[in-house]
DNA sequence: TACAAATGTGAGAGCGATTACACAATGTAG
DNA sequence: CTACATTGTGTAATCGCTCTCACATTTGTA
């Protein structure tokens, strides 16, 4: 505030004019190896920093990006945000985090000049992010979406289909074939991705939509216990598979709590890999999606558009893996003979 | 970036002066209301928003703080975020976060005009966080810590000696008279505090500090089950007090595999309420820290010391509770008769 | 009625950078 | 040895806003 170190200050101390100080700093064309010397010596001598906000009125970038979020979800969030950290602190970007409106306030962000992209967690709400992202793109300002592509706007998606596949694939392995999927809410697209894959698979193995029974939740622990308690009694499957672990552990819950066993009486499986799942009584076998990727990912891809117009992105699907653990019925290999305990502690 | 709206167009557009559309932007003074109610009209009607690095250049604030974060800690940073976003939204502050290099960055930060302030949440490296906060009080540059207090600068804490003493008296309730502290690494100051309360408490009750068994480890599950298996054969404690939740976990683990009941055998209790901790079995007891309201405090803060300069701050410390479950012994009085269920679902 | 005080508005000087343009010094070719 | 690139550096306009000062108009007071 007080000892503002200008670009003046740097031109006065080495004798050379304001512009070719900037000449220095730019890394740009014709000036003496001697004066960069020289230019550079003051610079470290004195401290000096460019403005932001000078060189941003004068046509320089920012190198800021928003990282929106949903308010949910939150050591989800805590990975993504550091992988995008990760690669923005390398690569010289710096990542303005929003949770609250981002939705009302995004245009907003750009117009101030705050920021020069966005990238998106996008979630519920299709309907107005849809309309906010094609607002984005009529006025070309640049943005990306995490985890559910949209439209034809560019995407880091993980393979929820595949997902879905691996586990039908691993239930048919084992002979089920009557399955409960249970869902997210209805209109989320992660949990339909899932579903369809899921059905896919099962129909790779030959059996028809029919042997999936479906049921919806809201993502909380509590809603799989409910739905588990509201259907299971009912429908009587041989296998659940949940949309996310929370989920998942509410089914657990649920089927301990009526004395069913699992895998033995009911085989149970999950998705996201959280960092209980491992612990649970049994471990629950989920897919895992590659989280700090897709943040390295998205940063990554946000700094090429940003750094070269004109470099055109479209989706990109990162892997899943399924991580067959005990719930799904398989001997649980690492385990130490606890059922509590696989030794691997990876997830720290 | 094309169709920049400047506060010239507006003035143009009702015929003033970019001084008197300044004015009104800014609530100032003598401003007839007709004018303004003119000139807001016309900002409505373009879309103009005020230009933040003009703004940010001709003496404007940018209301803008940096969250700097050691990289690690996720879910737990993930809820300080959401914190901090939450009263940041609200008052109009904006929140640049950062992980990586965040010591060696912060005064570039600062000297470039990003931010106007920094919140941290230091933990190690004690000796390099007090080399740049002494440069940063020096320089009259606006910070606080949250979590560990240093010297007498700003801080967010919470009450780890209460938290500790809590532990303490609840085990001498117990009966237990001989027990083990499960420590972070050994210049971590929460880990420190916590053991301190531990054993005031333990003193208050008539315990010398010879009722105390120690062991170390770095907050990681794998520490707590290594150190349990090193120590507790050897050292016998009716009980274990451990940093954190994950070390409690692993010390459960270990205890599991040997075949200990908990709290039968021994028990066990933690510090941090984790998502998973009401869901092992038994169910943990632990200390929970008000980590939602540790964010939002410090933005509260924050934005105070930012908007009227002068405002002194202290520290402020905020309370722990402890979460009685079943692993200290206690009957679990919400369960279902399921270890594994405590039916509160109250992490979410 | 006269003059001071308050009120409302405009002109213009920065803020700290970038960058187009001008110009001097040096190098090269005819 | 002139003519013309090439290279290195400086001058000054510009970005969009705030804010001081000056000035015009209205209001208040004696």
């Amino acid at each position: 505030m007080s000892d503002q170190v200008t670009i003046e200050d740097v031109a006065r101390a080495c004798g050379v004019s304001r512009a070719t100080v900037s000449r220095v700093i730019n890394g740009e064309s014709r000036v003496r190896p001697q004066t960069i010397e020289k230019v550079n010596e003051a610079i470290r001598a004195l401290g000096y920093h460019p403005n932001l906000h000078a060189k941003a009125l004068s046509g320089g970038g920012t190198d800021t990006v928003a990282l929106m979020l949903p308010g949910v979800w939150r050591s989800y969030h805590a990975i993504l945000i550091e992988g995008v950290e990760e690669v923005a602190s390398r690569e010289g970007f710096h990542v303005l985090v929003r949770t609250k409106d981002y939705l009302e306030e995004a245009e907003r962000l750009f117009d101030e000049g705050r920021v020069e992209g966005f990238i998106f967690r996008n979630m519920d709400r299709a309907e107005e992010h849809a309309k906010l992202f094609s607002r984005l793109a009529r006025r070309g300002i640049p943005f990306l979406l995490i985890g559910n592509p949209l439209g034809d706007y560019p995407a880091i998606a993980i393979d929820n289909v595949g997902g879905g596949r691996m586990v039908a694939r691993h239930f048919l392995e084992h002979g089920f074939r009557r399955m409960l999927y249970l869902s997210g809410p209805a209109d989320h697209a992660d949990s339909q991705d899932r579903y369809f894959g899921f059905r896919v698979g099962l129909e790779e193995g030959g059996l028809g939509p029919e042997a999936i029974l479906r049921a919806e939740g809201d993502y909380t622990t509590r809603s799989g216990f409910e739905a588990a308690a509201r259907l299971i009694p009912e429908l009587e499957p041989e296998a659940v598979f949940a949309a996310n672990d929370r989920m998942a552990l509410g089914v657990l819950l649920y089927l301990r709590k009526r004395g069913l066993g699992v895998p033995g009486d009911m085989a149970v499986v999950g998705f996201d890999d959280a960092f209980f799942s491992e612990y649970l009584s049994p471990p629950l076998t989920t897919v895992r999606p590659p989280i700090h990727e897709m943040g390295t990912t998205a940063m990554k891809t946000m700094a090429s558009i940003l750094r070269k117009p004109g470099s055109l992105t479209g989706k990109i699907i990162l892997p899943t893996s399924l991580v067959v653990r005990a719930s799904c019925g398989c001997p649980f290999a690492p385990g130490e003979g606890s059922p509590l305990f696989d030794g691997s502690f990876n997830s720290e």
